[in-house]
DNA sequence: GGAGAGACCTGCGAGC
DNA sequence: TGCTCGCAGGTCTCTC
């Protein structure tokens, strides 16, 4: 499932392949694809129609196209975002026009001409977490870039409740120490908060709180401020690592937009690990296993002895 | 305002 | 073989 690396690598990819074309024609094949536009999938067609995509920013697992109205001038700067989230299935594709309709293709944006790139952008979707919309830009309430991919100081409405993320140089341990003081909830549930930070999935949140050595349920105000910056560094080290290697799959259901998954999946050392011995306990000889648990309506991977249950 | 629960959604695998 | 049920999980909404 799509997470902060993959939705990176798939911003890259729109960012080579879609910025400086025209959507010359929008077609909502499934309108629950579409279902956070408030004005419905016709008016989505129509405005997206003749628009000018200026390029591809992400925010955390929000990706935005700022695009250029049909009907503004041709040096206008963009003042309305493609907004996209790939949910749990999400795919964006960048395709021929003759290849083969997916299963589950939701919605497809016919670009303009260009000789060494496909002239369709499908939005593909099995499970309908994801979905496309169009929100007005702001400007971002720091003044700084709206985020990865953005010399400019504005980020959609709709994106503005988003947190800096994980890999957003702008993110400083001190503000997440802050943040994270104030809350007595588990440090896992603040971690995915996307309020707090962003861009931090299970898979990631498991695999970062490995390596901190820190049980999920640890009640974040009680981490000291070199413990935060240590858990930043590993998210930060967790998301690069994954990034480098393309992301993580354990299906078809994250690929980029060529279609090709990532392989960090085999890097894991705790998510999906469940009965394996704990690379930290054998390095030091000990008998700490990975053992998954139910907490909060979703699987938790951890180490039997370097990430024990914290005393109440 | 913070925290937790439930809903949304579909494909797959297990169990009967 | 075919049916039912549980599971996967990011985000939003509702309730307390």
């Amino acid at each position: 499932m799509p997470e902060l690396p993959e939705v990176e690598v798939v911003r890259r990819g729109l960012d080579s392949w879609v910025s400086g074309r025209v959507v010359e024609r929008a077609t909502v094949l499934d309108p629950r694809a579409v279902r956070r536009h408030g004005d419905g999938p016709r008016d989505l067609e129509l405005s997206l129609a003749g628009a000018s995509v200026l390029g591809a920013v992400r925010r955390g697992k929000f990706l935005w196209l700022p695009i250029r109205l049909a009907d503004e001038a041709p040096d206008a700067a963009a003042s309305v975002a493609l907004m996209a989230h790939l949910g749990m299935s999400g795919q964006l594709l960048i395709e021929g026009a003759s290849a083969p309709l997916e299963r589950h293709a939701r919605v497809i944006l016919d670009l303009s001409e260009r000789a060494d790139a496909p002239s369709q952008l499908r939005f593909v979707d099995q499970r309908l977490f994801g979905g496309l919309w169009l929100s007005p830009l702001e400007p971002t309430s720091d003044g700084l870039p709206g985020g990865t991919g953005s010399g400019d100081p504005s980020i959609p409405v709709d994106g503005a409740h988003v947190a800096r993320d994980v890999l957003d140089p702008a993110l400083e341990a001190g503000t997440l120490y802050a943040s994270l003081h104030r809350r007595s909830t588990a440090i896992k549930a603040a971690i995915l908060d996307q309020g707090v930070l962003s861009g931090v999935g299970n898979i990631y949140a498991d695999e970062a709180l490995w390596r901190a050595r820190l049980h999920y349920l640890t009640p974040a105000s009680r981490l000291s401020r070199a413990k935060v910056a240590e858990l930043l560094t590993h998210l930060r080290n967790v998301m690069t690592d994954a990034l480098a290697a393309g992301g993580t799959s354990f299906d078809s259901l994250y690929v980029n937009v060529n279609g090709a998954s990532g392989y960090f999946d085999r890097s894991l050392n705790a998510y999906g690990r469940e009965g394996e011995a704990c690379a930290h306990c054998v390095a030091a000889a000990r008998p700490g296993r990975i053992v998954r648990e139910k907490w909060g309506g979703r699987s938790s991977y951890r180490c039997t002895r370097c990430q024990r249950v914290p005393r109440v």
